[in-house]
RNA sequence: GCUCGAAUGGUGGAAUCGGUAGACACGAGGGACUUAAAAUCCCUUGGCCAUUGCGGCUGUGCGGGUUCAAGUCCCGCUUCGAGUACCA
């Protein structure tokens, strides 16, 4: 009997979904291991065989897992809001919910033939009200709270209202927008709007005027991560700063938990140096510095503290609002123009000619530790959004102040013995620190730092800073708070309020706000947000119900917020609805959420690296504060998963001709190279007779053939439709199996590593499942599996497997398992081994990589319950013990000649009969060796 | 520029602690079966030399080093990839 795939993979899909063979309950008998993989956002273009590959590489794991008697949560969702589809909308008109519906289940029909252990039951998407339900209410609970430094947790927001009324800002240490001061009489004078506007600078969720990266064709804001190379990520628009009032996230209060977690999860080393640089950690001192003639001061940070007497002048970033307050009317026409000129460039032309531009001020300040007075300057090359927006340039030091200062003909003073500054700057944290005044010498300052090196130079100063009240000690971090609105329309609507312009949360009980319907998806004519258009988006608060615009009075009815949130609200926490999709009372249970903790086994791309995986991780702990989520961790262990690379073929046309000549005789010709869609390709040979009929003009197009083909050219490029290299899995899944696939796709090198795709091997895994299934079926039909015991050979072949398989998957080393399944088969086919137990061993480790064979098999072996609920075989060590070991006999390193001993023969043993040995003599030549060298079964090394 | 990672046959890739390369698969070449094809099976396959012997030399991007022994460790380069980009 043949290996009849189609109908095997069609039984037993049926079977498992009839079955509800993968439906999970919580159990309390049993561990749990939770497996996920970034879920998708549901495209128009469907699934490629990139997609399914860390799918397939956690759903090995899974099903491994599950037959180790763990309790296996393997969930599978959409990430359904999205911009292609919105803007698909604003084409065409289609409703952005009908694409996403659409899209999912074409999805769901193409993951469906793979053969995925997902319980679907637990299914969730992004956009349904049931889910975002619990974005809303997260967003109310991090509006509601403050980041409280002290406790280093987050605290009700109440709380701190409390503590202002009774003792206005005194001891309190919190994460704010800018320090405040006042008492508790202060805070009590003031209004309700302008206590809610001080409260606004705690909040974790807040309303925030900040620069943001504005995207003019997209109509929307954009996070930082979502900007590449200063054009959009999406659609690769161009990007502008601009200042707008937007909701953040106050991520930046989590910095430091964020970078201590990472020291207690499993990732990857180059992704937590990713998020270490993201997040950004510098140590540093601020320093105050007075305006010269003026009572005006103000702060710089800075890392080189010990460059205190190399500062030679100071720029301020354009937006810095000193710019206003240091400009002298001299040089007031001048500076405007330049933050004009600025202000019109956009991020992308600014890093394509980074030249140095700048302005003076007009102003000087003081040099507290030498009283020198210094110009200050204005220049884009200081960004306004970290540390102060102002810094004291040392050109000396830094590569950055030295080609400003080159630029406008600034003094230079090097501060590091024997560092030559004449054409660059000494950027090096190495040397002696020289040119320091000596002690006593100015009235300013008293410190010397002459002779010391600048890691103690740093401290020193850094020590003298907060002695003599010139400044502090601070860390800064490079994590900016993120950006939480969008001006979009198909996004989680903002359960939000604006009530005498202050936003105020619709009741929580009344959630979910629901996303309501527009006329058009585009911003309305007076530019504000898609939902602007909304005829019926005002909040009843007397009713707690969404009521007609025309009602608004201010008194009870109020409008409504117009943003939506970003893409990231819905994909920070729906690992924790998985555990408990269906709750309409919390986020989560306390039983699932203590039940399955945290995802054990994480698995996605690494371009999430500075998106999700840090908003998560941020939400995780916020919830883990709020004692929602039990772990401030959300995903232990995290495997990057490569990208799948196109791999183009291509043709070769003569030019100006309709010939088409062979990759090895191309060079004898002037040629165009052409791509061709690969699916018409195999093993780089073209299907000539479907070349002709994939293009009219091809109809008669002409081959010059090498060896009777036409082998065509190869290059690795984007899985892209246009350059016809994009292979769908359903193809696949039609000629070969979805057992194939998934094995092909693990064996085509590591799951981490990124690779072509190219099917040359398919056929090798494809034969490997036919012999496998030739143990069991002869030719003619005979069904081969018989009773009885196992031979010592058959054993030794199937214990071997098991060690080895075993071992490969705790590791994900999947294409060495399979290659370890070819080498079995192949010993067990020459073996001509037909015995039962030895079979349902190996059925038992093909289940996580064939899934469907392996039930088909299981059955063929007489057993009624589904493979998934067998136990994985443990291996026997006896089983492997070898009666001779062979030694490879080196002298002086070089092998020569083999010998075998017996497995537990002795050192002294072995060194007698290597040195008495016939052939040794040879390399010995009668000298005396002066030691041998025994690695246990191994090599023997004879050093002459 | 900085940070991290990689480089092994014609190809994808193996090689756990340094243990004497190239597993497994593809492709290629040769052969068996067959009227023929498909399918299946067997042999060869890093390079060079020798092949009626055994075999010898060389070989993991380049140049050094440590070691009895280096794809693996150290130093100096080259190339490619990823991330980040005026972060003071």
């Amino acid at each position: 009997m043949e290996y009849n795939f189609r109908e095997i993979e069609k039984k037993w899909q049926q079977r498992w979904v009839d079955n509800k063979t993968y439906k999970v309950v919580e159990d309390e008998s049993k561990k749990k291991f939770y497996v996920l993989n970034m879920f998708p956002y549901p495209s128009g273009a469907g699934l490629h065989v990139g997609h399914p590959l860390g799918y397939i590489a956690s759903d090995i794991y899974a099903r491994y897992k599950r037959l180790q008697g763990f309790n296996v949560l393997n969930p599978m969702g959409y990430d359904a809001y999205g911009l292609p589809a919105e803007q698909y909308a604003i084409q065409t008109g289609q409703h952005p919910a009908v694409t996403t519906e659409a899209n999912i289940n074409r999805y769901r029909e193409q993951l469906d033939k793979i053969g995925f252990c997902f319980d679907w039951d637990r299914e969730v998407r992004t956009c349904e009200p049931g889910y975002y339900h619990w974005t809303q209410w997260a967003f109310q609970q991090m509006f509601n709270h403050f980041y409280c430094n002290t406790c280093g947790k987050a605290m009700p927001i109440s709380k701190l209202e409390e503590h202002f009324a009774q003792k206005g800002t005194e001891g309190i240490d919190a994460a704010c927008s800018e320090e405040l001061k006042f008492t508790a009489e202060e805070w009590n004078a003031k209004s309700e709007k302008e206590q809610q506007e001080i409260l606004m600078n705690y909040r974790i969720a807040y309303l925030g005027e900040t620069m943001v990266n504005w995207c003019p064709a997209l109509g929307t804001v954009l996070a930082n991560d979502e900007v590449v190379d200063g054009v959009s990520e999406r659609g690769g628009h161009p990007v502008v700063q601009k200042k707008m009032r937007q909701w953040c996230l106050r991520v930046s209060a989590y910095a430091q938990r964020l970078l201590d977690g990472l020291d207690n999860i499993d990732w990857t080393e180059s992704l937590k140096e990713t998020q270490k640089n993201w997040i950004g950690r510098s140590e540093g001192a601020e320093v105050q510095f007075k305006v010269k003639d003026s009572d005006m001061e103000f702060t710089i940070f800075t890392t080189r503290a010990d460059t205190m007497f190399g500062v030679t002048f100071m720029v301020l970033a354009p937006e810095s609002e000193l710019v206003a307050q240091l400009t002298t009317a001299d040089q007031k026409e001048e500076v405007e123009a330049y933050l004009d000129r600025t202000k019109k460039r956009t991020e992308r032309e600014r890093i394509a000619d980074r030249k140095v531009t700048g302005v003076f001020s007009g102003s000087y300040a003081i040099n507290p530790f030498t009283g020198d007075a210094v110009p200050i300057w204005i220049s884009d090359y200081v960004l306004a959004g970290y540390g102060t927006g102002a810094i004291m340039a040392v050109p000396a030091h830094d590569s950055r102040d030295y080609a400003f200062a080159k630029h406008f003909g600034l003094p230079i003073v090097p501060l590091v013995e024997g560092c030559d500054v004449s054409e660059e700057s000494f950027d090096a944290k190495e040397g002696i620190v020289t040119n320091s005044p000596k002690a006593g010498v100015t009235p300013y300052c008293d410190l010397s730092l002459n002779g010391l090196t600048i890691k103690e130079a740093i401290a020193a100063t850094k020590k003298y800073v907060k002695e003599h009240n010139l400044g502090r000690v601070k860390v800064n971090f490079r994590l900016r708070d993120a950006i939480f609105s969008r001006q979009r329309y198909w996004g989680e609507p903002f359960p939000v309020y604006y009530k005498d312009g202050m936003p105020y949360m619709i009741d929580s009980a009344k959630l979910p706000l629901e996303l309501p319907e527009v006329s058009k998806f585009l911003p309305t004519e007076t530019g504000e947000p898609p939902l602007g258009n909304a005829t019926k988006w005002a909040w009843d608060v007397q009713k707690g119900e969404v009521v007609d615009n025309t009602l608004i009075d201010n008194v009870n009815v109020f409008p409504l917020e117009l943003n939506t949130m970003p893409g990231f609200a819905g994909s920070s926490a729906y690992y924790i609805r998985y555990m408990d999709p269906h709750n309409t009372e919390a986020l989560v249970s306390e039983k699932a959420d203590n039940y399955w903790q945290n995802v054990d086994l994480y698995v996605g791309g690494t371009e999430h690296a500075t998106g999700h995986l840090i908003y998560s991780r941020f939400w995780n702990k916020f919830l883990h504060d709020l004692g929602v989520s039990v772990k401030e961790e959300p995903f232990q262990k995290l495997v990057n998963q490569g990208m799948i690379q196109g791999r183009s073929n291509f043709v070769y046309r003569i030019k100006d001709t309709n010939t088409f000549v062979s990759l090895g005789l191309k060079d004898q010709y002037d040629v165009t190279p052409l791509h061709v869609d690969v699916n018409i390709v195999s093993n780089d040979i073209l299907d000539v007779e479907a070349f002709k009929a994939w293009r009219p003009e091809y109809n008669n197009a002409e081959f010059i053939l090498e060896d009777g083909k036409y082998i065509c050219g190869w290059a690795v490029e984007k899985m892209s439709k246009s350059m016809y290299n994009v292979v769908n899995p359903d193809m696949i899944v039609e000629k070969y199996g979805a057992d194939t696939l998934r094995m092909y796709e693990m064996f085509l090198g590591p799951v981490e590593q990124s690779k072509p795709w190219d099917t040359n091997g398919i056929d090798g895994v494809h034969r490997f499942l036919k012999k496998l299934w030739a143990l069991f079926y002869s030719r003619n039909d005979e069904f081969l599996p018989v009773d009885g015991e196992p031979t010592k050979e058959e054993l030794k072949a199937i214990h071997k497997l098991i060690k080895k398989v075993t071992g490969d998957i705790e590791t994900f080393s999947y294409n060495t398992s399979i290659s370890a399944f070819m080498i079995c088969v192949n010993e067990l086919g020459a073996l001509k081994c037909h015995n039962k137990e030895v079979l349902k061993f190996l059925t038992v480790l093909l289940a996580p990589f064939a899934p469907h064979l392996a039930e088909e098999l299981w059955e063929l072996l007489g057993s009624t319950t589904t493979v998934c609920d067998a136990q994985w075989p443990v291996y026997n060590e006896d089983y492997l013990k070898e009666d001779t070991v062979k030694y490879t006999i080196s002298f002086n390193g070089k092998a020569r000649f083999n010998l075998e001993f017996a497995a537990d023969a002795d050192n002294a043993t072995i060194e007698a009969a290597v040195l008495s040995n016939e052939q040794a003599q040879k390399w010995i030549e009668g000298k005396t060796p002066k030691k041998v060298i025994i690695v246990p079964k191994k090599i023997v090394n004879v050093v002459l």
